[in-house]
DNA sequence: AAGTATTTTCAACGCCGTGTCAAAAACTCA
DNA sequence: TGAGTTTTTGACACGGCGTTGAAAATACTT
């Protein structure tokens, strides 16, 4: 049973465990996860296939590890808009285009973390942890937004997952194939449509 | 390179494929795909994993076999609504009962056929084929709508993607987790939530 | 600084699934 | 029956995975 989390904080294995997270990070990027390859994840690292053993249990493991790193700028961008007012119409775009910005970057793990019908156990933990909290941030402000009258009928959690499954699709279907997409015309729409989508306003409205 | 497909009908080969796919729907639904091992596949339809080779290139060819013969299937529902008079409520949420109940069946490799981020060569060929073909009815629909002045704007190829991958994400969803939806208010939500997405009408409202 | 304990690295091993091959078996059609 | 094709098979080699046990490096103690 490898990967044990030492109790302190014994320095040279923990740098070696970043390394290992960030160069995996970067390796993400370049192909399909299936087709990484852990000695090639190790050398990235600078260590020998058998030594990452030492550092994760498996290839899912540290997938798991570089997504649950993902949380924090992720936080940002979806509390950016939901700190905001009501159906502040900007807010939400400018929160969309930062999440945008980061699936075509890091798209392909970020795929695989939300939208992978069975990445491994340990990254189905981290994934359900995220779109929960994703899910309910929405929903908690879908319900508020709900008591001021504001948005026009359907549960709450639901609407919010649809949302945020909306938004992850279109992410992804970006990142597959961006010649596809003109970004500043599916912003706008994606925009559009959760707002309808929630609060059945048209384009025009911005304060009913 | 084995996998010929031979010009003629030579009857006895045609069966073994054809129940090498059968057996493999079936197979398919109990276990993610990727744990399922060619040499199961081959023994479901009575083979050896051999002689697996003869019919299919590999277990992704197989299973873009088994999306393939569920077009008959899917293109019914689709058009079932795709049929329908404009904003047609009813209609719409009897096409998405239907594709549900698909989902509640053969989630596990509709799943990997539209949502898995890297499925073989073969599976994306199919997918492609099947995504664009659905998005370009459901687009050309919504632009004859447009003209009839029943839409809210924005392009139509864009808002049938959207309604497409969001009926997917949300069927995915529930084969994932059928405990956590209730059916009908999922069906309910979905189909005013496709409606508000592309015609911006509310629930009332069933023609402007 | 030396001795001890702990952390880290490595090379070698066995396992499992894949894909290929050439030869054998089954079938088709005269 | 016999020549030709189609189908099936067992054996082989390859590559990636995960484990093990021992060596090397590092940290801790006095």
């Amino acid at each position: 049973m490898p990967a044990i989390k030492s109790r302190r904080a014994p320095t040279k294995g923990d740098q070696r465990e970043q390394a290992l997270v960030d160069a995996a990070r970067a390796v993400f990027r370049d192909k399909p996860i299936s087709q990484v390859t852990i000695d090639e994840l190790a050398g990235a690292a600078g260590i020998t296939r058998s030594g990452f053993y030492f550092y994760f249990e498996s290839k899912q493991a540290l997938l798991a590890a570089v997504v649950d790193q993902g949380i924090a700028e992720a936080d940002v961008e979806l509390a950016e808009w939901l700190g905001s007012d009501g159906l502040d119409r900007a807010a939400l775009r400018r929160g969309l285009a930062a999440g945008l910005a980061r699936w075509k970057v890091d798209g392909r793990w970020l795929r695989e973390a939300f939208l992978a019908p069975d990445p491994g156990p340990d990254v189905m933990q981290v994934r359900d942890r995220l779109v929960d909290k994703g899910c309910t941030l929405f929903s908690a402000r879908i319900e508020r937004d709900a008591r001021a009258g504001l948005t026009v009928g359907g549960s709450p959690a639901l609407l919010a997952r649809m949302a945020v499954n909306l938004r992850s699709t279109m992410f992804s279907d970006v990142y597959a194939d961006p010649s596809a997409y003109n970004e500043d015309e599916l912003l706008d729409t994606l925009t559009d449509a959760i707002l309808r989508l929630v609060y059945g306003v048209s384009p025009g409205d911005s304060a009913r």
